[in-house]
Formats: structure tokens, sequence, C-alpha cells
DNA sequence: TTGACTTATCATCATATTCTAATATATTCG
DNA sequence: CGAATATATTAGAATATGATGATAAGTCAA
């Protein structure tokens, strides 16, 4: 296992903490299954418009999700695969029951 | 790619927020090599001792790392070598230069 | 153009996180 | 015992983050 340089650990903080949230994160596991827009992650979410919005911001600004605007509403998905990897780890710490 | 229930999405979130931190992030790199105390973490990392044992003891809260005391040393371990896991996914994402 | 609808942004308040400094506890050694 | 060392805990201030409500801006359809 080799050390993550210590210029990278900030970003990779950074990104962490752009996931560490309940309402990112499933944003994110939906995500998962391909795009989405707005309207169908409040649903799926139960988040707030402006509140759902604000967190979407962020995790674009943080290179996380990518948005494409189609009529009048905005479609995000996942901008890096590996972002499954990741949440694959996750489940492994945090749902030993389910057999993935 | 299977969902994370509702009921885990918080936990894991949690626990991700636990790691979501430059010096907490550091740490858990430092301990991919083996145990190490609390000395030779201030000096991997170059943060105080009380802020360093603050960190060290919010990541065994949640359960991210244990600990040992031997003699007036303390030992800190990673509890669950998937964090490793998670740390190669993060290696991935932010540091996609290194050849691992 | 008007009105409905979708999304983004802003201001503000509430809460959480982080750091520092001081102090406490425990262990070892002389 | 008393001093030195290692670690933990606490209180407080500074900063960051999150939720809400109001509003703005873009799109579509009548």
């Amino acid at each position: 296992m080799q050390m993550i340089p210590t210029k990278n650990i900030k970003e990779a903080s950074q990104g962490l903490r752009a996931l560490a949230h309940e309402t990112r994160l499933a944003v994110l596991c939906h995500l998962l299954q391909g795009p989405m827009c707005v309207q169908e992650l409040m649903a799926a979410t139960g988040a707030s418009q402006s509140n759902l919005s604000q967190h979407l911001s962020k995790m674009r600004l943080m290179g996380i999700l990518e948005s494409e605007k189609r009529g009048q509403h905005v479609y995000y998905r996942i901008a890096n695969p590996d972002f499954g990897e990741l949440v694959l780890a996750l489940k492994r710490i945090y749902c030993p029951d389910m057999c993935s």
C-alpha cells in the first residue's frame, strides 16, 4: 500500500466531505443507477428543492457530479465511475449483511 | 449495483464524516502501514498533541480505529481492513498518476 | 405575453466542527 | 516520593456547514 502524497490528502479530504452528508450520499447512490433530474432526486431523497439544489451544486463544484440541461429539466450524473468503487467499499463496511 | 438501504445511509455518511478531514485522512493513510503511537502520528501529521488526540478519539468512537495501551504509549490501528479498500478507491480518484 | 413549472441563488439563522490553551490522568524513572 | 513523559479531557472562541424561505431566471405551452 503506497502513501497518498500530502498535497493530495487535502483534495481527497475535501472530496470526502462533499460525500459525507446523508442527502448527498443518497443522491450518489441513486445516480449509480443512471442520470436523474432534480425533481426525481427530490422524490427519491425527500429533500426540499432549495436544499437539494445546494447539495447538487456542491457536488458538481467538487467534481463528483456533472449536469446537463435538457428542456426545463437538469439531469445530473456521476462524473467519475470510480465513485462507484468507493460506494462499494462503503457497503462492505456499513452493510456487511448485504450480499454484494 | 444495489442500493444502500436508507437506514444505513446515515451510518455510512457519519463514517465518511469521520474520515473527511485532512488530519484524520492522513492518520488513516499512515496506519495502513501498521500500528503507530500518538507521538509517531504527531510527527507524521504535524498536528498538535491535543488536536491529534481529539481526532483519534473521534475515529475510535466511530469504529474506524482501535487503540491499545502499552506502557506509557497508546498504539492505534485500523479497526476494519475494508477502510484500506476505501482509501484505494480514493487514490484512484484523487491520485490517478500514482501507479497503484 | 402570461402563467405554470423547474432549477438556481441569496440571506439568514441554527447547528456542528475545529483549534487552542489549560488542566487532568497515568506511567516510568531516578 | 517527585519529576518527566505520554495521552486524554475540557472549555471556549472561531469557523464551517446546513436548512429554510424568498426570490430570480430559464423554459414551455396556451
